[in-house]
DNA sequence: ACAGACTCTGACCGATCGGTCAGCTAGCCT
DNA sequence: AGGCTAGCTGACCGATCGGTCAGAGTCTGT
């Protein structure tokens, strides 16, 4: 018999509800945006109620926040790394490995804070983004911002967050795995960003 | 004299309700997305009142339809022109060309459809759009499917689109003039995609 | 057994959403 | 003058928004 009152489990069997919360809300924040989505809609899919997310969250611009802020740190990590070395064909070479290694990890939140920055003006972790890829920008075409390059820093980033996101969705029909995707986006990234200011590789394949 | 009574103009002096409603509507939506946007934000921006804006425009869905039309006629008569010619550097060339026209005339409606295709789907405009970018990739990557040609032309897209709405704000701190532009976004875009099948323009500069 | 902290929730709040409707105003035709 | 229409608007509607609050259930330490 034994009556199995209702499943006592702790609330939820699951790790922890911020956790999951973080990563529903991230989801909905990159394909419906921050504006297309409402913490009701967040907290249907991740299993809770509304009050669920705003007790783990102050507000919704929190969430948006704590979702959010893991992927600028790292990226600022990534300028700082390139910024304390002097440039060289091979540390640039290194940085785009790394600025790879960020857009894979974290394509929801790169799309997220790309995409949206205009429309999220003043909210504090969009701000950060965004003097840290004004920041990027200025770096990588350092003093003589020539038109073509800054609008390949442009393409590049822009066009990488759309790919992996967006487009990976309908243009590709199922998702390439990963260690398909990173050479060819090495391939294309490397090409955009190498002779910004080094112009020493003209091989090509 | 000629009491020119209070000036009698037509309710407004404004050339037509509908096309200054449309041209508002564009850029919140392109902007601030379209969930973000609302009709009152809308009709404030163009000086009416929310009920005009439901006067010209049967529903929000119905504005955002009239506004995006244009850019996807365009787009669709640019990728019919390119499917009439047999393919070759030089028809791929003036296809790239057409590209960039649209691009550079279209900016925020391609911002719109490309940023919100996914949140937005099942509106026939947007759905419209999507298909056509599908075929767009298809078509210059024909048969074989390459990831990376895939991404190039991913890259190109999204890339285009972001740099010219978002990125041009805070990128390029003024907007420079489409004169100069135009040559680098021809340039940077060849690069991506005039290799992508046809591989016979080794020269670079 | 009891107290306290931690999670979670439904009920509720004022504001705003997209959308409807009746009515106002001006110009135009007869 | 009178009727018609086009353009525009305020008042209003139900639904949903982000957010508050007072509990209820569960786990802990004592």
């Amino acid at each position: 018999m034994t009556p199995e009152p209702v499943l006592p489990q702790p609330p939820h069997n699951r790790q922890s509800a911020s956790v999951e919360l973080r990563a529903t809300a991230l989801e909905q924040f990159a394909s419906v945006g921050f504006a297309g989505t409402s913490l009701q809609q967040i907290a249907d899919a991740a299993g809770y109620s509304k009050s669920s997310v705003l007790y783990h969250f102050a507000s919704k611009e929190a969430l948006l926040d704590e979702v959010l802020t893991p992927a600028v740190d790292r990226l600022e990590a990534i300028l700082e790394r390139f910024l304390a070395t002097e440039e060289s064909a091979l540390s640039r070479s290194r940085f785009v490995n790394d600025f790879i290694d960020f857009i894979l990890e974290f394509r929801l939140e790169l799309h997220t804070f790309i995409n949206q920055s205009q429309s999220l003006r003043g909210i504090p972790v969009i701000d950060r983004a965004g003097v840290l890829i004004v920041r990027l920008s200025d770096t990588l075409c350092h003093g003589d911002a020539s038109t073509e390059d800054r609008i390949r820093f442009g393409i590049a980033l822009g066009g990488a967050a759309y790919t992996l996101v967006a487009g990976m969705t309908f243009l590709g029909e199922e998702i390439a795995p990963e260690e398909e995707i990173r050479p060819a986006l090495l391939s294309v990234i490397t090409e955009l960003l190498a002779p910004v200011t080094v112009r020493t590789t003209p091989s090509r394949k």
